[in-house]
DNA sequence: GACGGTAGTAAGATTATCTTACCAAGCGTC
DNA sequence: GACGCTTGGTAAGATAATCTTACTACCGTC
């Protein structure tokens, strides 16, 4: 509840509200669909609620948007500009050469993973 | 809390706990880096904690996988199968051609917002 | 003015999360 | 085997969130 988190809460709240506008659906359609009340809806498009990430999945599901829409991609986070390379580096720092070629391949295969569709 | 939402929260939190380990990350850096404390980390890849849709944003980042990813796309989900089926046709049958056009073409635009990448 | 639909907000009850603490397992050292 | 260190899981009370109901206001229609 710090206050730079609020403000990645309120640009998802204005993309929530917007896709459902866009979506042509009510507060009560959304609340009736998602198994809440229209008033939570209301407060978490005026992001004064949390929207947990099983919401969002569904939320983007039924307005028909990318998830990564909803969430801006959001690259700007963490905490300062770049924390996790501290740690990172860090990290890092202690592999072998073929340690560290090998993760970064586990990583590019889960990127491209999504290029696969639905699979298992 | 039902139970078909506890099989989603369980989907998500094994991805979670999948990437971090991918990332070489312990649970006390995450909850670190998040501002979060080790047993919330713990308990979310159990599946007994929810994921706020700033922290699946700021996991996403941390662990560099796609959120699409950490949410398994989730296609099957909302209800039964396709909910938004019924209300759509409901509120569609309402509108004029023209205007159905139109919420159309938004929706396509809003779908590839995401290839503009960042631009401010 | 009355009616139906939509959206925002308040207050108490309910539930989830937080925070601290404790416990167990793995690993290297002696 | 004992010790220290790190990691990960869990418990219990305190705290903060969400839920649920009810009320209000706005808008278009009659």
């Amino acid at each position: 509840m710090t206050d730079q988190d609020s403000v990645t809460r309120t640009q998802i709240a204005e993309r929530l509200k917007e896709a459902r506008k866009l979506a042509g659906l009510s507060q009560g359609h959304v609340a009736r669909m998602l198994g809440l009340h229209r008033p939570s809806v209301s407060e978490i498009e005026a992001g004064n609620r949390r929207v947990s990430a099983d919401e969002l999945a569904k939320l983007a599901a039924l307005y028909d948007v990318n998830v990564a829409w909803l969430l801006r991609e959001v690259p700007d986070s963490v905490d300062a500009e770049d924390p996790r390379l501290e740690l990172a580096a860090r990290e890092l720092s202690k592999l072998k050469p073929e340690d560290l070629q090998r993760l970064l391949n586990l990583l590019a295969v889960m990127r491209n993973d999504k290029d696969e569709g639905s699979g298992g």
